[in-house]
DNA sequence: CATCGATACAACCATACGGTTGTATGCTAG
DNA sequence: CTAGCATACAACCGTATGGTTGTATCGATG
């Protein structure tokens, strides 16, 4: 079962410029937490900490392979950002269409 | 000139549940602060911050009317957040070619 | 001009966040 | 079993965030 879909969680995670990279980095789903770390200004565990934040939004996974981890980017959990985003959308064209009802509506039928 | 497109901001502003919602109802484009501060349990002051992280990313603009100011939600803002998820998924089909290539190369040539 | 309604802003508080260092756990290899 | 690498976690620090109340500004109106 995967993580349910937390807007909060998503968008939070999705707003710092490090763990965007490591979302990146992490489609090709081959680099463990060091090798991640490696790729920024910080301490190893600042990294691990970005990494548990997305792990949390249920944007990456980990999965153990020997003795490292490997993360791996959920592109479901994306898809799923953007879709609220495109309901976002969707509602706006719903009250454009609707102000045109309304309009339609005035010109037809006054009251 | 609009406000230039900070994933940050915009994905930060989006953390939020009331301030999703003040986006939302902001589609109309019709209410002040004060009316979108009266569906939330929280003092104006409250919602006015809110309104103004909104400001601050671009995915809101606030329009004097009167004596009131009337927020209204910036479509375009929110398309471009969709574009940057919609980027990272091109990105990753364009990882799973390449990794295609990959194997299909490997299995031509040996390394 | 005095007032009132709508908005803005400052000061303050508690908690969360992004970073650090240090210590503990888990696997793999000798 | 011991050693060592990769990962996890705890404690701490400075700053940002989300909320509060109170005061100031701005614009319309009597």
């Amino acid at each position: 079962m995967q993580t349910a879909f937390e807007p909060d969680l998503v968008f939070a995670a999705l707003a710092d410029a490090t763990r965007r990279d490591i979302v990146l980095r992490a489609l090709g789903g081959r680099e463990g937490v060091v090798e991640l770390a490696s790729h920024y200004p910080m301490s190893f565990a600042a990294v691990q900490k970005h990494v548990a934040v997305l792990e949390r939004a249920g944007l990456v996974t980990k999965t153990r392979i020997g003795r490292r981890k490997v993360v791996r980017t959920e592109i479901e959990a994306l898809r799923h950002a953007r879709g609220l985003l495109d309901q976002y959308e969707a509602l706006w064209r719903g009250r454009i269409d609707r102000m045109t009802d309304l309009i339609a509506a005035s010109r037809g039928t006054r009251t």
